[in-house]
DNA sequence: ATAACACATGAGCAGTCGCTCATATGTATG
DNA sequence: CATACATATGAGCGACTGCTCATGTGTTAT
């Protein structure tokens, strides 16, 4: 078999199946999807995160009450309660001076769902 | 209304709804829980494991394959399959020098759906 | 107006992440 | 044996993250 120059760039190594790549590179969702997809995971790849989410699923909850859930700052909360608004998986409604905070998104517990299958597998 | 010492450290504001942090507290799942499904969530939060996961999906690949199909380098392939390999999302076969990968899980491409619902809607 | 309170936000810092580069490991081949 | 090749891995670097601390904003009460 003669030797081919490789075609792509960044590859070093000889490319072995080339048939398989280009199937599936065809199969492939565009570039924007699957960054998107990764720009929302990145949000819940954070424990405190997960569990400001889990507690609105719960309850509607204002600002002071997930920080003394969770016993943390006010501060902490209130800057990932907007990376949380940001990726509209939250919505507040003002009262006063209280901000009410809640789930915008009836899909979170199913992702926590799936996500929770896996880890309950034996592995 | 009297004002009470706040009970909880971190949290400097008056505690405003105590019977729903006391309720919303019973419901929620151990911290261990809530932290391993960050650390699954953490692991897809990054576009080119997302990438490699979903091209699994269509077909088992060789670390070669990837590289070529990404068009990255084999090094950094080598690097990220390690981690979803430690996450348990992917396993491995050798073939002589070969090695193949493919998914271990068939609830990533749910997860991955779930994922897309929410991106998908209109906000 | 002044004070108190709930919340938001910017700066800054320690820790983490994903890549590159060089090199090591392991396997087939001459 | 030496060589070539597919892959794995450690060090290191720039970028990003999640927190703290201080302060700003907006609302209510006196």
């Amino acid at each position: 078999m003669a030797k081919k120059p490789n075609p792509i760039e960044k590859c070093s190594c000889d490319v072995i199946h080339e048939e398989v790549i280009k199937q599936v590179k065809g199969k492939m969702p565009p570039e924007e999807t699957l960054y998107d997809l990764a720009e929302l995971f990145k949000v819940f790849g954070d424990s405190t995160r997960i569990k400001i989410l889990w507690a609105l699923d719960e309850a509607e909850m204002c600002v002071c009450d997930i920080a003394a859930l969770l016993n943390m700052t006010q501060s902490a909360i209130s800057h990932q309660l907007r990376v949380l608004k940001q990726a509209s998986l939250v919505k507040n409604r003002k009262e006063g001076k209280v901000v009410y905070y809640s789930l915008d998104d009836e899909h979170v517990k199913h992702i926590f769902n799936q996500g929770l299958v896996h880890i309950n597998e034996d592995d």
